[in-house]
DNA sequence: GTTTTAATGAATGTATACAAAAATAATAAT
DNA sequence: ATTATTATTTTTGTATACATTCATTAAAAC
């Protein structure tokens, strides 16, 4: 018991990494013993883990007791998209003037270069992931913390959905042109580009375009 | 322990009128054994109750363990107007639909008629508690559930934010037409009217109008 | 053979207990 | 008197343990 840190929010994100690799399927109950087991801990942490992850929205309380991982209707994975193009503008435009220094600049066109490899290996998983990099990276330099917080939420759900691939298969390449045009909006300045170009791309996921 | 349901989540509820009660002070350490022992529960409820409250942005994590209610900046307090401003809207969009029946606009109007009475009797707290069940009362008939759970933490960040007066004291007088003026924008179904009054709504409580 | 009932097994929920760490108080030194 | 250092007390964090409830299987009745 010489922990130097707690262990819950470690967990936390163990269990998200299960979840990511199909260890915890969804739907089923969450057999505490057995994770616990498997991430070296009590029940206790784990425990304490799963409700940080039950309010973000990635486990839900089963009837009688036990959590499992939650299941997305068509309905909730739209509100995923609604919500983000209603917060993402107001980060953006918060995260201009951060982004007028050179070393954020190069962060955020680091995260685009990976996407383009991600998009020449044709490796879906790597372009959702930095799909995702960017955007977290633009929210956190807007410094908006509540934002902050809703998007570690809102990241985790869209995990899960990509992961369990209810969503429909978007052509991902997309996506990389689309940030570029974002960047290129940011970097100028042009506030009033910026909920058009980002309606454009958080949406499509669901509608995709022709 | 013959218990027929779960305490952490009560445990919740029961968090929170400590601190609208003013039982928890902010930036306090929250004791434990002395919380616990008061609630009548053990400390491994509690401290899952607790995890929950972190999460939704009521507690927060100090440096070298434990928790204290979470101490909020003024920008955050604006932050809490900008992302309501932003939601809000998607949700009442979706009420509208709901609010053709009638149950549900008599549901409205007794919550309006609760406010109107706050307001005569100069109930300030009464105002603010009417306010929020107005809000609350939308969002649940959007059935929009992303919206719904973004807002239970909302919700709390603003009663500690109201409780604690950090905020400028606003004229809650205010607040009654306003919601009269919402209210039959929403009856009326004129959508396009809707935004520009929730954000006339939601914000002046940062900056008060003349 | 099907349904109902009992019984066994497993898993959750919480209380107790203990060790590590932090905060506080007390003592010593300058 | 003030600061530094040590000792004491509190408090957190987690493991263990147990009672209750849920699920599954076996048995019995019809």
């Amino acid at each position: 018991m010489s922990e130097l840190a707690e262990l819950a929010h470690p967990v936390t994100d163990r269990i998200v990494d299960m979840i990511a690799s199909g260890s915890l399927v969804r739907a089923e109950r969450i057999k505490e013993v057995e994770v616990s087991e498997k991430l070296g801990v009590s029940r206790i942490p784990l425990r304490e883990a799963m409700r940080t992850l039950e309010s973000q929205g990635v486990l839900e309380a089963r009837e009688r007791g036990g959590m499992n991982v939650r299941a997305f209707t068509a309905a909730q994975i739209q509100e995923l998209s609604d919500v983000r193009a209603a917060l993402e503008p107001i980060a953006m435009r918060a995260a201009v003037p951060a982004l007028q220094e050179k070393p954020n600049r190069i962060a955020l066109n680091a995260i685009i270069e990976e996407m383009k490899w991600a998009v020449e290996q044709r490796d879906r998983r790597g372009i959702a992931a930095a799909d995702i990099d960017f955007h977290s990276f633009l929210i956190e330099l807007s410094g908006n913390d509540l934002i902050g917080n809703i998007w570690s939420g809102l990241r985790l759900q869209m995990q899960i959905v990509f992961r369990l691939e209810l969503c429909v298969p978007t052509n991902l390449e997309h996506v990389a042109p689309k940030h570029l045009a974002l960047r290129d909006v940011l970097f100028r300045g042009d506030l009033d580009g910026l909920e058009a170009s980002i309606a454009d791309h958080v949406r499509p996921e669901i509608r995709p375009s022709t």
